[in-house]
DNA sequence: TATTATGATTTCATAATATGAAATTAAGTT
DNA sequence: AACTTAATTTCATATTATGAAATCATAATA
């Protein structure tokens, strides 16, 4: 089954998952610990590092070694974001958005079986919070994940959620069984409301964004306080939620054929 | 002189120059024209550029089979971001700052010879703008930039300006003689405040933030349009700036020993 | 529709380069 | 000062990256 380990070059490969394994958990290691960590050999760990760190990839505190993540990374990492098809094509509607709801407005996608925000905008009564752009949250407990994991192809879907779910407030479905019928429903509505299940006191409404080729590649969200989102207010913001993510959609060359 | 061209794994180096060559200019490249660009087989690059795309640092175009910088390297930089050292020494402050003026306030570091914004604070009158963060400028003229240079050992600080000046505006210094002038009174004086050098009608002051072992790691600076930060207020500004750059050295181990 | 050009993959033989065991050095601790 | 612990460096080896050429797609042209 497992022909081919990997594709291209593989001290690339191995470099990567060294640099996977600076989490926010684990910012830092050192050598031994690193190599131990990622399985490698203390000499090919030390060299691949010190390449990287020439590069600016990574850099070693002064005094005790200890590796972290560079500004090189930062300065790919913004790059890497600002030439996003995504980011740029989500950014109007994203504050169009936020200033209609008055709440934080977020682009979101999925990568593994994580979200990461894209792109964000605060709401007029956030001023000055939200600086997650580049974060990641687990897609099961967040609107945003939620949606799009429900319009995902079901294999793509599933692969996805053969891991155990984590639990992170009482309203958290960890239950797959549970979930995927979720999901039905999300599909048929076209969005999903969201309420503590990765926060207490949270609300977050989601859409999905299509690209050209009809595939979900994101979703757009609004979210806040419970407080602040009360139940009668809540289909006005679906609406807009909704009319962002189409528009969005729009600029990525999505045209819906729902009469077909 | 040029003995060892390459410290650690020669691949890695390979890898991240193709990856160095996407720009905010350039966002997207052919096989062929990064080859081209880079100087490598194109096998070679090829197979770097396989690895990579496995790992999600970088994406292709579906149709034209065109590269870009991808999710994982935004996923990476994010990383780095939020475990700088520096990015989290200066959030208090930076929002203090911001809050008691009113504009933008940043951090900035040095990289080559551009400065990076690793952590920006909107201003009260910028609401909602200011998505800056791991954007990069030339350190020549900006205020940050000058701070940087300034309190950088002299050799250093001739090495990075050993390329011409680029010029941006009519105020932008590009004779390196008269840069050097200005650099010795920043260093004086413990400031700078710059007008309208990288663009026009824009005011930014500047005090350089230093590390434990007294060497400079960043400059935290607010800037705003010149007909907000008006000439009769800039010193409470200036003062605010110093007191604010003085709290994250503080916060990064330094002692001010000026009465040895 | 057939033909040509362009650019992306794959193949395969070669040796250059990454590799790991062991030795050395440095730094921190008792 | 002796002892740990962890980071570098050395060096022989063959694994692995490499590049020329061939093949395969795809787009552009006739």
């Amino acid at each position: 089954m497992n022909k081919k380990p990997y594709a291209g070059t593989q001290s690339i490969h191995r470099a990567m998952s060294l640099l996977k394994a600076f989490s926010d958990a684990q910012p830092e290691w050192s050598l031994a610990d690193l190599t131990q960590s990622v399985g490698l050999n203390k000499t090919t760990t030390y060299r691949l590092m010190s390449a990287l760190e020439h590069e600016g990839m990574v850099t070693r505190d002064e005094h005790t070694g200890a590796y972290r993540l560079g500004p090189g990374a930062i300065v790919l990492g913004g790059r890497a974001l600002r030439t996003n098809d995504l980011h740029v094509a989500s950014r109007a509607a994203l504050e169009e958005l936020a200033e209609a709801t008055g709440e934080s407005a977020s682009l979101e996608i999925l990568v593994e079986c994580d979200i990461l925000i894209v792109d964000q905008v605060a709401g007029a009564h956030v001023l000055g919070a939200a600086q997650d752009i580049a974060t990641r949250w687990p897609a099961h407990a967040t609107s945003t994940g939620k949606v799009l994991l429900a319009f995902l192809p079901l294999v793509q879907c599933e692969e996805l959620l053969s891991f155990p779910l984590v639990r992170y407030t009482e309203h958290t479905v960890i239950d797959k069984d549970q979930l995927m019928v979720e999901l039905d429903q999300i599909r048929e509505q076209g969005y999903t409301i969201v309420h503590g299940e990765l926060e207490l006191g949270f609300v977050a409404i989601a859409a999905p964004v299509f690209n050209h080729n009809a595939e979900v590649v994101a979703a757009a969200s609004v979210g806040g306080p419970s407080a602040r989102l009360a139940a009668d207010q809540l289909q006005k913001v679906v609406e807009e939620v909704l009319q962002a993510a189409a528009k969005i959609s729009q600029r990525l060359g999505y045209v819906n054929s729902d009469d077909d």
